[in-house]
RNA sequence: GGGCCUUUAGCUCAGUUGGUUAGAGCGCGCCCCUGAUAAGGGCGAGGUGUGUGGUUCGAAUCCACAAAGGCCCA
């Protein structure tokens, strides 16, 4: 007879091997079609929420690792809630407008963007961004991200534009606005200004130019024994800028020289005389004394054309790794010079015009372009004999982008958030503290960026964003800019969008017969900056959280990369305290940044960069999920070939683990087995179930703190040791030889059944589809369509006495001794298997009491023929060995002479003494038996 | 140059308030099984805890400095 045919083997359709690349669209298609999310969000209706509100990524490409990392956390974050009972809607958002997809669609239309309409530049643009957001769209769905898809929010979207406007008014309203000059790149070709992103740094010829200006102050005080005439020496590559210049900075810790050169006296820094003197070829020079610069703060020069001063001041950016450590600084001309204005109360001079041509502040230099006034400056220079040296020099310079010209640097009026007024600082790092930062570190970090930060430029010289809805009087100049006026664009912008302002004329939108305030004429322009792409996605906890009746406002969790401390979460923090006093959000949560497998950041001049899109082809959005669980998000995170293939291991391992317990499980009905079964529950099945009810603690404490890594070892941990080499492997036996409907088989049925739900829900925020998968293969009717609808499980309700604790712990040590000493009988070749293998324990009181009545159960748990437990008293057989670590116990074991039963390969003292079944055991032949009774 | 962060076996992670030979899992090597089978089981080898110095009777754990890497700025 072929026993084989008489065992309870394994049944599923669920597959070993995963082809996760195929299964994934169709169950996305499943999720889809039966409304999972709908029917969640109708479920969890009314219960109270948690919102995790979505930092809107830009849409213009397609998505990448780090993304995909952020989204995946998000989802894990909302199915474990949803899973808790929490209503938790999840409306993914998109950055739409900004300076990236404006330059993509100038670039790839060939656009000049002078010529084209803005109307139509901004139509092409929305195209264009609307085009990316559907393949992120796509590829975020099929990373298996749960959320309304079909209702995202789109900062281009009317009521978002018209929150932002909304926004900006309160902001006037509390006075945090206001307008000043500050220096941006300016390309005088395209008459534009230009953001960081389309500057391009090229090598260019420049003068190389050392000036003296005359002190009008004395420096008796350090340097007595001069008595020359004393220049401060500086150094510039851009003469044209000089009557820019109000001030002189100094390093306040160097050291800086007078030098005499026989005729007249320099002041210049200590470190750099050696170079200068080298480059200006002075020769015969002597040294009247050294000063630190801080001593020399507030001295005054003279302009060198201008009668105007030139104060020295010091500041901490003025470096010694070339010219003269004497910083020629113009305010209206330069970044650092004016930071340096603000702090000394300089005057701000803007010398060019839009065109880069001088204008009145330039004096005499007035109308030259400013290459020819370098020439001209030069000159003059040179005959008003304050010009020490002249040469040039060839050095990386920023060039603009589309015309490649060079660019200069140069103050205009921009909009900005005042920091300081009404405490909005202040309060700010007030707020901070009462959000929960995780890691806590973050706290830190965004005080300190806050603490430091300027104020808030929110203007932009662009087309395709929201305008600032500020007019100007076209007679005096007024600045229009009142809450009232702004209220207006609010409400037209919700009507018909931004658009709406490049199309219409100031008169148009503004009220009929609107007067200048101030000279009462009605002529007037529109402002044609729009907003800072910060301040939309700044504003979106308004726009979104405040505006959707489904969610709250603040938001229960902030979730981005740790960039987003001066990113998203700053810049949404300044607009809520402004207008609220009250942080956006309740938490913040930050990752790491995705790196290659050497931990060197992902570029594309570097091509180590790995597509998500690749790894779903290749592994599938259930593994790239796995591997986001598994890694300590909170640091940075290295992904590459041998990381993927190790997690694609430990997926294939707890992929098995399912298969086993479904395919063991295809003829229990839960319905009809459930509660009469608790009491068969053998104390093996009661341990294994306490050590999941001990998981079910260890994994909701983990999810509940965010530490996804540990649900993922606890879970793996669980599958691997626990079940699959311990539990799964012991019952085997009764799962297969026992008679299909024993109670003892029913029993270890009944403890998987348990399992199976608990560590399937626990799974599903990380193995979303898999466990999807799982749930359809079910061989019994499902609670729910969907194993997203399942809440999260209660604890099993079994109690494994307190008192058998010990017990268990020494039994799992045995069995770790026992299977050591196993092995070394299999090296010697005395035995194959532990089947084959009598053991005896000789164990010392207490424990020879605790274990002389479970021979049968170690025997089980061993996986061995027998187990026989004496007492060290009735005498020790020879070779006999006590493990290291416990040396009261000692262990004997002995290849057995018993037979091999041919059905359960258990090797028994006696075989049937049924004739028909004289091969098997006699548990077999009963089995036999029945199995022949019920044919 | 500044702020914040990371650095424990090839890989991913643990390591309670500083206290005995630093733990898992994977991978690797060897072996067993062939009724989870492109599966399953066992055993084993892997770590000068990034480095240097210090505090301490004692440090992966506290302090300082350094190196490499990351984010954000300058």
């Amino acid at each position: 007879m072929n026993y084989r045919d008489t065992l309870n083997l394994p049944k599923t359709n669920f597959p070993m091997k995963a082809n996760l690349k195929e299964k994934e669209p169709e169950i996305l298609k499943f999720w889809e079609d039966k409304e999972i999310y709908q029917k969640l969000n109708k479920l969890l209706k009314g219960k109270s929420k948690y919102i995790l509100h979505d930092g809107p990524p830009y849409s213009n490409g397609p998505i990448h690792l780090g993304q995909s990392l952020n989204k995946i956390l998000k989802d894990i974050v909302v199915k474990y809630k949803t899973s808790c009972g929490f209503y938790s809607p999840f409306i993914p958002g998109w950055d739409t407008h900004g300076l990236p997809n404006e330059k993509a669609t100038l670039e790839t239309y060939k656009i000049n963007r002078k010529e084209i309409n803005p109307v139509e530049l901004r139509e092409r643009c929305k195209t264009s961004a609307l085009h990316f957001l559907e393949i992120q769209k796509s590829q975020f769905k099929r990373l298996g991200i749960r959320g309304d898809w079909e209702h995202p929010y789109l900062t281009l979207n009317f009521l978002y534009e018209s929150t932002i406007i909304k926004i900006f008014k309160e902001l006037v309203k509390e006075g945090y606005i206001y307008k000043r000059l500050k220096p941006v790149y300016w390309c005088s070709t395209c008459e534009t200004a230009l953001a960081e992103a389309e500057i391009e740094y090229k090598e260019k010829e420049s003068p190389s130019i050392f000036v003296k200006f005359p002190l009008k102050d004395s420096l008796e005080e350090f340097f007595p024994k001069n008595n020359h005439k004393t220049y401060v020496l500086i150094w510039t590559t851009t003469p044209w800028t000089l009557p820019g210049n109000v001030a002189i900075a100094l390093n306040p810790e160097a050291y800086y020289l007078l030098v005499n050169d026989g005729q007249e006296s320099y002041i210049l820094a200590e470190e750099l005389l050696y170079l200068i003197a080298n480059e200006i070829k002075l020769k015969n020079y002597e040294i009247l004394g050294k000063v630190k610069g801080k001593d020399l703060k507030g001295k005054i020069c003279k302009h060198p054309f201008f009668e105007r001063d030139s104060i020295l001041i010091t500041e901490e950016y003025v470096t010694l790794d070339q010219g003269t450590g004497c910083v020629h600084t113009a305010p209206g001309l330069g970044a650092e010079d004016y930071e340096a204005a603000l702090k000394y109360s300089l005057p701000v001079i803007v010398p060019v015009n839009n065109q880069g041509i001088l204008n009145e502040e330039a004096g005499i230099f007035k109308n030259l372009f400013y290459k020819e006034a370098n020439l001209k400056i030069i000159e003059h220079l040179k005959e008003s004999n304050l010009l020490l040296y002249n040469s040039s020099i060839t050095h990386s310079y920023p060039h603009c982008w589309r015309c490649r010209d060079p660019i200069i640097f140069r103050a205009t009026k921009q909009w900005f958030v005042a920091m300081d007024i009404k405490k909005l600082r202040e309060n700010s790092l007030e707020q901070i503290k009462k959000v929960k930062w995780i890691p806590d570190w973050g706290e830190e970090r965004i005080y300190n960026m806050l603490q430091a930060r300027p104020d808030w430029c929110i203007s932009r010289q662009r087309v395709w964003g929201v305008p600032i809805p500020v007019f100007y009087c076209k007679n005096c100049g007024e600045i229009i800019c009142a809450p009232d006026i702004i209220k207006i664009v609010e409400d037209l912008f919700l009507k018909e969008g931004a658009d709406v302002w490049f199309k219409k004329e100031a008169k148009e939108i503004l009220p009929l017969n609107f007067n200048c305030p101030k000279c009462q004429k009605q002529e007037f322009e529109k402002e044609n900056n729009i907003f800072d792409v910060w301040f939309e996605s700044g504003v979106s906890h308004e726009a979104v959280c405040a505006n959707n009746p489904e969610l709250n406002w603040p938001a229960d969790l902030y979730l981005e990369g740790s960039d987003q401390h001066r990113g998203w979460f700053q810049l949404s923090l300044i607009p809520a305290v402004a207008v609220r006093n009250k942080a956006p959000y309740r938490a913040v949560l930050t990752h790491g940044w995705v790196l290659d497998e050497q931990g060197i950041s992902m570029h594309k001049s570097l091509g180590n960069v790995i597509d998500p899109n690749e790894i779903i082809k290749e592994y599938g959005g259930d593994i790239l999920r796995l591997f986001f669980s598994s890694v300590d998000y909170t640091a940075d995170i290295k992904i590459g070939k041998n990381t993927l293939k190790q997690i694609s291991e430990n997926y294939r391992k707890i992929r098995n683990t399912f298969r086993f317990i479904l395919g063991n499980l295809y003829d229990f009905n839960p319905s009809r087995d459930k509660t009469a079964l608790l009491e068969d529950l053998s104390e093996l099945d009661l341990f294994i179930l306490q050590e999941t009810n001990q998981l079910l603690k260890k994994v909701k404490k983990a999810y509940d703190s965010f530490q996804f890594h540990l649900v993922y070892t606890y879970l793996h941990n669980f599958c691997v040791q626990d079940l699959s080499s311990f539990y799964l492997d012991i019952i085997k036996d009764t799962l297969y030889t026992y008679s299909a409907n024993s109670k003892e088989r029913k029993a270890v049925q009944k403890t998987l059944y348990e399992m199976l739900n608990a560590l399937i829900i626990m799974f599903s925020p990380i193995l979303s589809f898999t466990m999807e998968e799982i749930w359809q293969n079910l061989p019994w009717d499902k609670p729910e369509e969907s194993i997203q609808l399942m809440p999260w499980p209660s604890l099993i309700k079994v109690e494994f006495p307190s008192e058998l604790e010990e017990k268990w712990d020494i039994i799992l040590s045995l069995r770790s001794e026992i299977f050591n000493c196993l092995e070394k009988q299999r090296i010697d070749k005395i035995i194959h298997k532990g089947a084959e293998a009598e053991v005896e324990l000789y164990l010392e009181p207490p424990l020879y009491n605790t274990l002389r009545n479970d021979e049968e159960l170690l025997r089980r748990i061993f996986l061995v023929s027998s187990v026989s437990i004496f007492h060290p008293e009735v005498g020790l057989p020879e070779g006999i060995v006590s493990p290291k670590n416990f040396p009261k116990i000692r262990i004997f074991i002995r290849k057995t002479k018993n037979q091999k039963c041919q059905r359960c390969w258990n090797y028994v003292k006696e075989l049937s003494r049924d004739p028909e079944f004289a091969d098997v055991c006699p548990h077999c032949g009963n089995v036999l038996e029945d199995f022949k009774a019920k044919k």
